[in-house]
DNA sequence: CGGAAGATCCTCT
DNA sequence: GAGGATCTTCCGG
């Protein structure tokens, strides 16, 4: 007798499913995506830490409209926009309503430790993806995987019950700081950075 | 066409 | 907690 939790036994978000889970407010999308599953080639676990950006939000790399670098973030609800920064991390981002996007900033780690380790050059689970530039780097993601669906090769992402969540300010940006945007899961091990 | 800034990470003190 | 690595992008002149 097989026993199906109809609670988890969730699929994996694919053509309407992923654009109603994108098509919504940047801030809604973030919080809901604590905890969902997310692969890269197999590798990857439940995403922890997220921050949303809005096209009339000056940190926002959308904020003076579409260019070469930022076409992904206009593109279809539930793309990725990847994104070089300081010369030699790769960020991660989730496209929601045109302009809107969120950035993944960590995720604890699951599935295929044993690559990320490899990848990262580091033992550590709590280091292996506590940052939008590590888990790029154990999850293999970088310019070739820009702008690509996320129920497409090599990606998947399946919805979780949200788990208890914090929030906070955003790391790392000088304009617009103040915004309370951040959301990470309560107690997490895996963060970029602790919640004050 | 130059230059400054940047949604970061690592190492050292 | 400070500083350096490293380089693309975009804006101003």
């Amino acid at each position: 007798m097989i026993d199906i939790d109809s609670e988890t036994a969730t699929a994996p978000l694919a053509g309407e499913s992923l654009t109603r889970f994108f098509e919504r407010d940047a801030i809604a999308v973030a919080r809901d995506l604590l905890g969902c599953l997310f692969l890269a080639d197999g590798i990857g676990g439940r995403i922890a830490e997220t921050e949303a950006y809005f096209p009339d939000d000056e940190a926002s790399h959308a904020f003076r409209g579409p260019t070469r670098r930022n076409g992904a973030m206009f593109g279809q609800p539930g793309n990725v926009y990847i994104y070089r920064i300081y010369g030699m991390h790769w960020c991660l981002n989730f496209v929601c309503t045109p302009g809107s996007a969120v950035l993944i900033r960590a995720i604890e780690p699951e599935i295929g430790t044993a690559a990320m380790t490899e990848r990262r050059g580091t033992d550590s689970l709590t280091q292996l993806c506590s940052g939008p530039g590590k888990l790029c780097q154990a999850l293999d993601i970088g310019i070739a995987l820009n702008d690509r669906l996320l129920d497409r090769e090599p990606f998947s992402l399946t919805p979780a019950t949200p788990p208890e969540l914090v929030t906070g300010k955003r790391i790392g940006i000088t304009k617009n700081a103040e915004a309370p945007w951040r959301f990470g899961i309560l107690g997490s091990r895996y963060l970029s950075k602790p919640f004050r």
